[in-house]
DNA sequence: ATTAGTGGTGTTTTT
DNA sequence: CACCACTAAT
């Protein structure tokens, strides 16, 4: 078939026999810069062309929500079809979508409302709080990751084993905050997952239609599934539809929010039955790249083994540089980023990653400083800001009024005299008579001023309703921001125009979303999509979807797309993308690895993934960085350089590093912007005074019989008392009381 | 009721 | 350092 033979053109033979697998189930192995979104979308477009199935028989899954655009572009370039009736989407999104379909099969409110992490949190901490538990035994931080993890392994609250007194507890905490869920008509994201499995497994009616709809499941980034997702697929897979699952191993980076890398050893038994494709000719990057990414991922155990080649020459050598700070670092990747520019290579085509997101701001200064165009991701997002989050708060008491998250976010904002007091009040009302806090306010007259105040809340929340009937989505948007007071209450403030700029960018956000049609898309009770035509007279649906796309996608849409400008972001952020140059900076022990991860072998192979989805992002040059001292929590760490770096063969990389100096020795670097005193002791606090006669300095270099060599990073105590941090290279940051340790200075 | 100021505490990565 | 929770002062 003609057509069909343009689109598989220029296809590898593995690449080609992944596209044109029949109807089975198969695992593609693919590795970084193998082709992978070429071949899944191939694949798509190959399915459709050879009449194998109607893109309306098609789901695709990704993980985020720019993998999931990227896919529906790259179809549409590929065939000139309308790729509406496919379902392409987040796992979130998906199960979103069917939840808004089928809520009263999900058992939902028709306008349930998403909690993010920090609206989830928050939720925790007044349960907590309700519950009378004690926050210091039960942090809220980890009954959110009990909830959280238990959900994704599938697990409702009564399902969990209990071993210990205080597992009963955190069950209990489980079972209210659930129940306070449904009251309020909220889901988190891990419920939208779970609710939507259940409601799949449950509903068989439901089920035989979606399976006999989708007969092709797709799915991207396999290796970072959940075992809910896992059961999830299969459910929607049934007996005869086929997964094609694409992903790696070595690229697995969430194991922590759940990820299992064992499904792709599940998938391959269960489904492709040995039907698997290793996609290992890498298209990206130059060979001392690929080199020095294959040797580093060789130090995990736990592969399935796979390495990449490529038919282009070597390329450049990689280059490390030493710092002596953070600010030197900065300092350097400003020089050589200017040299790049002046070669011609464009900003938007070098990226500087990092391990965590603290660590821009050293970068930022730099640069700002410099003058260079960036544009940072990730960080505070564009929804999460905290005008935004009031803003979309009195939108989802428009929604739903008995979203006590939301009341509760507003009630005083702009303040109007209900202080702590009269939300006591409101919440023993809302508990003893088990409604909403919302018809708790309606409901009772509180006396005195507190009242007055509730009252004006309710006043306001009634008269935002009224007068946003009729509206459109960004008209009602406009109406809240003016009435509800949030605006005037920025104008007041004088630093909050940047506010009101962004206030008036979600009215553009809002503006956006609604002239694109799937806003105003809903589906049949059997899951079809149809165009409404008076279906949503009070505009609650295109609302609702709204405040979902704002939870779901917090904040892609940030300003300064379309410049010329470097970009700065996290490595977890920058899997799928690639850049001409990419400098991986902060290569310190304890920061990347990360000193949290460094406890198990686990923690430090993912670390090593993380690494290596760090290298394969460059297609031309490459740089690791790292800094001797770095300010973290307000006081100065000092490292040693990353184990990754010396699991890259030497004779790829290229050391641009002077030796060292006066860094040794309790003495601030060189080149630091604000130089810290010279040390004479150990530690820097109040409570420890320098001793001049000691031999051990922060940042001095030690070793130790049994840990090897090491530096020390800080100190306490004196005298037969003293203890010292030190980061060792083999083992990590370790405290040794130094009357016993055996201690000698390297 | 609200604000300003204090002290203690903790910090990876994200849909 | 930055964020919180709590206290003292307005």
């Amino acid at each position: 078939m003609y057509g069909a033979n343009s689109l598989l053109e220029g296809l590898n033979p593995e690449q080609l026999r992944a596209v044109t697998l029949p109807n089975q189930s198969a695992l593609i192995l693919a590795g970084a810069g193998s082709g992978k979104t070429r071949v899944l979308t191939t694949r798509i477009a190959w399915l459709i062309q050879t009449g194998q199935v109607l893109p309306h028989g098609l789901l695709a899954v990704t993980f985020t929500n720019k993998a999931a655009r990227e896919m529906l572009t790259r179809i549409s370039a590929l065939l000139p079809i309308n790729t509406r009736g496919m379902w392409v989407g987040t796992f979130h999104g998906l199960c979103n979508r069917l939840l808004r379909a089928h809520f009263r099969d999900a058992g939902l409110p028709q306008t349930f409302q998403i909690l993010d992490s920090a609206d989830q949190l928050s939720l925790v901490k007044r349960l907590l709080k309700a519950m009378n538990v004690d926050d210091d035994k039960y942090p809220p931080k980890e009954v959110q990751y009990f909830i959280n993890a238990n959900k994704e392994a599938g697990r409702r609250a009564s399902q969990v084993e209990i071993g210990t007194e205080f597992d009963g507890r955190l069950v209990e905490l489980f079972t209210a905050y659930d129940a306070q869920c449904n009251r309020e008509g909220v889901v988190d994201f891990a419920e939208l997952l779970l609710r939507c499995f259940e409601l799949l497994s449950r509903n068989e009616v439901l089920r035989a239609h979606y399976q006999r709809r989708f007969s092709h499941i797709l799915v991207d980034e396999f290796q970072d599934t959940n075992r809910l997702q896992y059961r999830w697929l299969k459910t929607l897979a049934g007996q005869a539809n086929a997964i094609f699952a694409v992903g790696d191993d070595d690229q697995s980076i969430y194991a922590f929010r759940g990820a299992n890398t064992r499904n792709m050893a599940e998938f391959e038994r269960e489904f492709a039955r040995g039907q698997v494709i290793k996609l290992e000719q890498n298209y990206r990057s130059h060979g001392n790249i690929l080199d020095a990414a294959n040797a580093l991922i060789r130090h995990n155990t736990a592969r399935l083994g796979k390495n990449l080649w490529t038919a282009e020459g070597k390329g450049e050598a990689l280059s490390y540089y030493e710092a002596t700070s953070d600010a030197e670092e900065a300092r350097f990747i400003v020089d050589e980023v200017r040299g790049l520019k002046r070669e011609g290579v464009a900003l938007t085509d070098v990226a500087i990653l990092y391990r965590s997101n603290a660590q821009s701001r050293a970068l930022e200064h730099a640069l700002f400083t410099s003058g260079l165009s960036y544009r940072v991701y990730g960080g505070l997002r564009f929804f999460e800001r905290q005008e935004i989050k009031h803003a979309l708060a009195y939108l989802r008491l428009l929604a739903n009024p008995e979203d006590d998250n939301a009341l509760l976010r507003v009630i005083n904002v702009p303040t109007r005299g209900i202080g702590a007091r009269s939300l006591e009040q409101l919440q023993d009302v809302s508990r003893a008579q088990g409604v909403s806090l919302w018809q708790a306010a309606c409901g009772t007259s509180l006396g005195g001023k507190a009242g007055a105040g509730v009252a004006t809340f309710v006043r306001l929340v009634e008269q935002l309703k009224a007068g946003s009937e009729h509206l459109s989505l960004p008209q009602t948007v406009d109406h809240i921001i003016k009435a509800s007071g949030l605006l005037a209450m920025y104008e007041n403030d004088k630093d909050g125009q940047d506010r009101i700029d962004n206030l008036s960018e979600l009215i553009t956000a809002a503006t956006v979303f609604a002239e694109d049609p799937v806003a105003t898309l809903a589906m049949d009770e059997e899951g079809n999509v149809v165009v409404q035509e008076n279906a949503d007279p009070d505009g609650l649906v295109v609302l609702n979807n709204f405040l979902a796309h704002a939870s779901l996608e917090a904040g892609e849409h940030q300003a300064g797309e379309g410049q010329d400008a470097l970009q700065l972001m996290t490595v977890h952020s920058a899997k799928g993308l690639e850049f001409h140059t990419v400098f991986v900076t902060g290569l310190e022990e304890g920061l990347f690895p990360h000193e949290n991860s460094l406890n198990d072998a686990d923690g430090t192979e993912e670390e090593r993934r993380l690494m290596y989805v760090a290298l394969t992002r460059a297609r031309r040059r490459l740089y690791l960085t790292a800094a001797q001292t770095r300010m973290l929590h307000g006081q100065m760490r000092y490292n040693i350089a990353s184990r990754f770096i010396d699991e890259v063969p030497s004779e790829l990389i290229r050391r641009l590093t002077p030796p060292p100096t006066f860094t040794r020795g309790g003495f601030a670097p060189s080149g630091n912007a604000s130089p810290a005193p010279a040390r004479g002791g150990f530690g820097s606090g109040p409570v420890t005074q320098p001793d001049p006669q000691s031999p051990w300095r922060i940042g001095q270099g030690v070793s130790h019989p049994k840990f090897g060599y090491g530096v020390i990073v800080s100190a306490e105590g004196r005298g037969d008392d003293a203890r010292l941090q030190v980061n060792f290279r083999e083992v990590g940051m370790k405290w040794l009381a130094l009357q016993y340790a055996k201690l000698t200075p390297a």
